[in-house]
RNA sequence: GCGGAAGGCUGGAUGGCCGCGGCGUGUUGUGCCCAGAAUACCAAGGGUACCGCUUUGGGGACAUUUUCCUUUUGGAAAAUACCCUGUCGCGGCCUGGCGUGUAUUCCGGGGAAAACACGCCGAGGAAAGUCCGGACUCCCUGAAGCAACGGUGCCGGGUAACACCCGGGCGGGGCAACCCGACGGAAAGCGCCACAGAAAACAAACCGCCCCGGCGUGCCGGGGUCAGGGUGAAACGGUGGGGUAAGAGCCCACCGCGCGACUGGCAACAGGAGCGGCACGGCAAGCCCCACCGGGAGCAAUGCCAAAUAGGACCCCCGCGCGGGCUGGUCCCUUCGGGGAUACCGCCGCUAGGCCUGCUUCAGCCGAGAGGGGUCGGGUCGGCAGCUAGAGGGGCCGGGGCAACCCGGUCUUGAGAGGAAUGGUCAUCCAUCGGCCUUCGGGCCGGGGACAGAAUCCGGCUUACAGGCCUUCCGCGCAU
RNA sequence: GCGGGUAUGGUGAAAAGGUAUCACGCGAGCUUCCCAAGCUUAAGUUACGGGUUCGAUUCCCGUUACCCGCU
């Protein structure tokens, strides 16, 4: 679902620094990938849900990223949207504030995903990912 | 003007920044494919002429050194080196695997994915529910019929087909415009109709009413009767008159009901001379009968390519159990005729035993595996196809038809993802809601954008939906 | 996406077209000095909306929620 988003290096984002080292981002496509990082550390914020893990050498490369919603966010439309705010937010701040070699899970919530300003939700997704690498 | 009925359209707009999916073109051009060249490599096993190293036996001649005897020649012993001839092993080498082989590099050609650039396209009227009907694919099937099961159900037409649509009929609702209707058959058969009521389906009679008989004179028995009573969703048709012991279609009139010649209509159906003399309650969205339709499963169908691991079949190499033999090889003995052995090599042959179920018999299978290499087929992850041009949609024109719709011409349009694109964010405008101010022109502030997201495609149905716009019609009020 | 099923007190289950039943639980009361046990009693839109029928939990249609299978 996430297509190879666009190598953050130059282009794009004039405004946010482009990293030093250009590092993938791509999607999560198997189910047992996001079972995986649902064992894995999780933090809540008002925005969103955020799970990561540290993959096993070997695994893959790059960040990896997967967004889901469940029933309990609304109907399609409800949750394809807060899949698609949620993928601006983590094609905006992953780049920057995700680390080489992990899983990111994002898990949209009913009714504040949609609804929550998006500046606010970049801030929630910032955090969420600090405190996740702060446990290692 | 108010209230209503029917049909149709629309489903926020513009811009800035950032972004997504598909297709096409171009650039880069690697993985990969094709053709060629060069170099290197390929296990176990087998062979051993030759070469190198190494273990060890026999022989040889001379040389050197040391020791001893003699001390002139010389002799003896030991060591070293050399030569010849075997021998244990290792390596080279040959063979084997070995081929359309593998790997690397280079030259030429083709060229995914990806990146970049440019261009084009990118959600709906319901994309939804998955309720019908099809297309398409696979499975079953010789064909047809019957049965079973499921569905449809006034008539005619439309359609690829339908449970849809159009027109008509009948019934119901509304003053009307209009709307609604699973609307075949209950004299083919079975079943059910609680409670109440005398009685619930075809015959019967509780209270009554009347007549006769009896006596104990207000009760009993027999007969007639269904007008009255009450029950219920539903009760031997209603009203009036005649009639009678009391009554009753018993008779008459009108209404209702049934049958119905004939007439109109393709038909549903309508009208209806005449006849009957009241019989035939309701339920088929109970079983059923009649007519018609239907094989099953579904794009997660289906087809193709195809890692790693495991497993299967076959081939080659190697290896293993038993037995015997051979003009073989090797070794031993030999009176040189031959005899014996055979762990090992080559060739030939075979079963002991095990498995199933408690036993027997028969049959079958395994039986020689623990290795190395190769080929083939199935097949998972994954990938590709199916996959979007078709009973297509839309506009205009012409023709047929009351209409649904059909025929012809012309122009135009065309999402194809796959943890799933079609967006995120900001600003302005537009529609709208609330509050405040108002000089009633408007201004300010705040909220806020219906239902809802393609997933193989198409025709319908059903359900959800903020608003806005258009057309036609009906009723009432007012004015003329 | 495609296909199938279920819904009845708080929970788990029954019910043939005719008064919604059973068990456990919960509330109230009686009993007891108190508790337990026992006895009595209350609580239901039969998921929702229509239709057929005199009458629907049951039959038919639509809606909602939940569950299951196919990869």
């Amino acid at each position: 679902m996430t297509p190879p988003e666009a190598p953050e290096d130059g282009t794009a984002t004039e405004g946010n620094a482009p990293p030093a080292v250009s590092v993938c981002v791509t999607g999560l496509k198997h189910r047992s990938d996001f079972l995986r990082a649902a064992k894995a550390r999780r933090q809540g914020t008002k925005g969103m849900m955020v799970q990561g893990r540290k993959r096993a050498p070997g695994e893959a490369d790059g960040i990896r990223v997967g967004f889901t919603c469940s029933k309990k966010v609304g109907n399609a439309v409800a949750r394809n949207r807060a899949k698609r705010r949620m993928r601006e937010v983590a094609r905006l701040v992953l780049p920057d504030a995700g680390r080489d070699g992990w899983d990111y899970v994002l898990i949209g919530r009913a009714e504040a995903t949609a609804a929550r300003p998006f500046d606010k939700l970049q801030d929630d997704l910032r955090f969420a990912l600090s405190k996740i690498h702060e446990a290692t």
